[in-house]
RNA sequence: UGAGUAGGCCGGAUGGUCGCGGACGAUGUGCUGAAAAGCCUCGUACGAGGAAAGUCCGGGCUCCACAGGGCAAAGGUGCCGGAUAACACCCGGUGAAGGCGACUUUAAGGAAAGUGCAACAGAAAUAAACCGCCAUGCCAGAGGUUAGAUGUUGGAAGCAGUGAUAUUUGCAUCUUGUUUCCCGCCUCUAACCCCUGGCAUGGUAAGGAUGGAAAGGUGAGGUAAGAGCUCACCGGCCCGACGGCAACGAAGGGCGCUAUGUAAACCCCACCUGGAGCAACACCGUGAAAAGAAACCAUAAGGCUGCCCGCCUGUUUCUUAGAGGUGGCUAAAGCCUUGUAGCAAUACAAGGCGUAGAUAGAUGAUCAUUCAAGACAGAACCCGGCUUACAGGUCUGCUCAUUUU
């Protein structure tokens, strides 16, 4: 059934503008330090050189995203870059992704020629691995 | 043209599509709602920096008692004047140091209040005779001069004898021995002179590989040798007409002039400073006056950063649990231009600019064109500074050198 509807939903967004019009509003951004925690203790989890995902269901019907970035990755600057590029990816894929979880994700280090097309394809891969996105939709 | 010096400005640009933030607007037959309003949609303009950074100073603002007296402690400042809300910043000056120069640097009070430290090196470090130089005395050695003694070669004279020659039996000559004198030499002794070495006493700071610093420097005289011992020049210290608001400068005069550096070591002196910070703080609201423990009930407890006085509160302290929202939140001691005053910082007046305000935190993605190919780097209450990071570009003033006229 989800299969089917994401079917057709991928053939609707063939239109490369109607998919970038796609918008994210704030109720779907994760705030509190503690739902945070709650991922991260009891979520499962994957991950490349560069980016960590956790997922955990949340029992609503709604998606939330949190994104952070470790000192590690850099000073302010390079940490917004990260952010801000994973945010882009993010909303593309949003209404994609199957609903009801919680998802943090966590910017290990920086990369230097880190682009959106490269940050895309590890988040494409890791979100698949959990069971997020179907493959179908790697369109 | 090259090298340098001081200061200012810019910090990729333009356009298309999509996205994000708050603001404003909508005759949107949109949704919720009694309404106010909120949400959604659409539209409009706006939306990180010169350092937004480090959080090193100074303030505004908020609460603590509108911040009180004395003592102590702690911290800060430290040439003078100005400017400012204020400052450790800024401007102008003074002194010192560096540079041919434009210019740069400068925590720049006090070292006869006291304490501490000064490694290594060096003879010696706050004090000095280790070496050296000089004088005197003693000892030793070499040399010279004089005197004396002994010995000896030679010469001269006297005496004696042997022998030889010739022979005038005497005499003479040669020879031998001895004595005296003279000259020379050797050895020894004494005195004196000079040199060398050692020891002692004294004089001397001119010289001695060091050091940041060795008791002013250079030259001449002088002296036993030396020395501001004397003199010349330079330096230093003291007084100082006069100039300057002041720091300070300084004509001139006097003094031969012993006593280092370090106070971004303690310290002394003068002056200044109440504490905590927007996660301040105020309000709405959930819960319901949350639970537990402890202290104290008036000569007490807590607060005003230690003590005493004084004042305030009736409760205070600790642990655990702690939805959410609104305000504070951006117009500010703001910036620019012109004029006036001033060397300037800056002040005053006029005109203009003044539009980020998030709250897990908004500036991104992508495409095209273009160039010099894009560094350091992201607002979090706000200002004034300082410091640090920074690809490259650009403008202006000034200095030095070279070339040409």
């Amino acid at each position: 059934m989800i299969n089917t509807l994401n079917k057709i939903q991928c053939y609707q967004v063939q239109d490369l503008a109607a998919e970038l019009k796609k918008k994210m509003k704030k109720d779907y951004v994760l705030v509190n330090n503690r739902d945070y925690k709650r991922v991260y203790r009891r979520g499962k989890y994957a991950a490349t050189a560069f980016l960590v995902v956790y997922c955990l269901d949340n029992n609503t019907e709604t998606t939330r995203i949190g994104i952070t970035t470790s000192k590690k990755v850099g000073n302010a600057v390079k940490r917004n870059r990260m952010r801000r590029l994973i945010k882009e990816n993010i909303r593309e894929l949003y209404y994609r992704l199957n609903k009801g979880f919680d998802i943090v994700i966590v910017a290990r280090k920086s990369e230097n020629d880190a682009n959106k097309e490269n940050i895309g394809k590890d988040l494409r891969y890791l979100l698949y691995k959990l069971g997020l996105l179907d493959r179908e939709n790697k369109c």
